[in-house]
DNA sequence: TTTATTATGGAATAATTATTCTGTTATATT
DNA sequence: AATATAACAGAATAATTATTCCATAATAAA
C-alpha cells in the first residue's frame, strides 16, 4: 500500500492561505487549491473530504498554533510591565510575519463554514490575557475596568497597527513596535 | 411606463446585510438576497446588473455615510480633548448600531468584488482623523507618533470592544464607552 | 383613454464549482 | 518477488448559483 505524504498537506494549506489572501474567502474554490498545490482532485479529496472539512481543520491547526506561540514569551518571574511589553512585541510580530493566516482565520470566523468546536477556540484564545490582566489589577498596576475591554484595546490596538503596515507595505519597524507598547500601556495602566 | 421602486433597493440592501451577518460573504448568493427581499430575480437584475456591482454599489453607500457620520460631531471651536471624546462616543455607539453595516464592509474589503474606486473609500476615511491627529500634536496635546499609529491605535481599540460587546451579546454600556474612551486618550496624550 | 415603456416574477439556462469515479501507480507487507 | 492496499491525477458528473428570458402588470406621457 501506499501512505499519505505529509508534504502534500502543507502544499495544500500553504496553496489555500496564499489563494485566500490573493481572492478572499468568497472567491476561493477547490479546483484552485488543487492546482496551486499542484495535485490532483482526487489527492486532494483523499486527504479532506469536503471544502468544510478543509476549513475547519486548517482553521484548527492554525488557531492552536498561534494561540500557543502568543504567550510563549509570558514568564511570572519576571517584572509585570515586561512581561506585558515582550507580549506585545510577540503579539505583533507574530501577527506580522503570519499575517496570511491571521487573514484566514478571521475571514473564517466571520464565515458560514466553521462548527461550534472551531468557533470555541477563538473564546479559549483570550483566557491567556484575560489571567495576565487580572494578575495587573491584583498588583495595583493596571486600570480597574473590565479585562475584556481591557483585552480588547490591546489586541484591537495592536491588529490594527500591524493590519496598516501590511496594508501600507510597509515592513514593521522596531520603532512602530515601540510605539505601538507605549501606546498599550499607558492605555491600561492605572 | 413605470419608474424603479427606491423602497426595492432599499429591501435588496437590508436582505443583502442581514445575509452577509448570518452566512458572511463566502455564503451570500442572488437567490437568496431575492427571496429575503420579497422579489424576484428579473426584478434583482434590473436593479444591480450583477452581483459585482451590487456588493460595490451597497460598499460605496456605507463607506460614504459611515465616513460621513463619524466626523458628524466634530467641532473645532471646542476644547480638544472633548472633541475626541465626542468622536469616539459617537464613533462606537456608530459601530454598535450599525454594526451588520460594518461587517459588510470589512468582509467587503477583503474580498475580490470591490474595484479601486470602492477600495479607495477606505483610504480616504481616515483623511479626518489624521487631520484631527496633528492638530492635537500642534497643540503638544498628543504623543509625537506617526499619525497613523495613532490613529491605529485608537480605531481598532474602539472597533475590538464593540465586535466584543456584540460577539457577546451585550449592549454597548455607557461605562463601556467611558472606559473605552479613558483608555484611548491616555494611548494618544502626550 | 390609449400607448409606449419599463418594472416585475419566476422559470429556464448558463456558468461555476464541489464532489465523485475510474484507471493507474506507488509502496508497505507477506 | 508477489500481492494487496491506498495514494494519485484528472476527467466526468452533480450540485449550486449567477444570469437571462419571457410573459405580464403597472404606470408615466400623449
Amino acid at each position: 500500500m501506499k501512505l499519505k505524504d505529509p508534504d502534500k498537506i502543507k502544499a495544500i494549506h500553504a496553496a489555500t492561505l496564499q489563494l485566500v489572501s490573493e481572492v478572499g474567502l468568497a472567491g476561493l474554490n477547490m479546483n484552485a487549491i488543487g492546482k496551486k498545490a499542484g495535485i490532483g482532485m482526487g489527492t486532494l479529496y483523499v486527504y479532506f473530504k469536503s471544502k468544510e472539512e478543509l476549513i475547519n481543520a486548517l482553521y484548527r491547526e492554525l488557531k492552536l498554533k498561534h494561540t500557543s506561540l502568543i504567550y510563549h514569551t509570558v514568564d511570572m518571574s519576571l517584572p509585570y510591565k515586561l512581561n506585558m511589553q515582550l507580549l506585545v512585541e510577540n503579539y505583533m510580530k507574530n501577527r506580522f510575519k503570519y499575517f496570511q493566516e491571521h487573514l484566514f482565520i478571521e475571514q473564517s470566523v466571520l464565515s458560514h463554514f466553521l462548527d461550534s468546536t472551531s468557533l470555541q477556540l477563538e473564546v479559549d484564545a483570550y483566557a491567556g490575557i484575560y489571567a495576565l490582566l487580572k494578575e495587573g489589577q491584583r498588583q495595583l498596576l493596571v486600570k480597574d475596568f473590565p479585562v475584556e475591554i481591557l483585552a480588547a484595546q490591546m489586541v484591537g490596538g495592536a491588529n490594527e497597527i500591524v493590519a496598516d503596515a501590511i496594508r501600507k507595505n510597509k515592513k514593521l519597524s522596531s520603532n512602530s513596535i515601540q510605539y505601538a507598547f507605549e501606546m498599550c500601556w499607558d492605555s491600561i495602566q492605572r
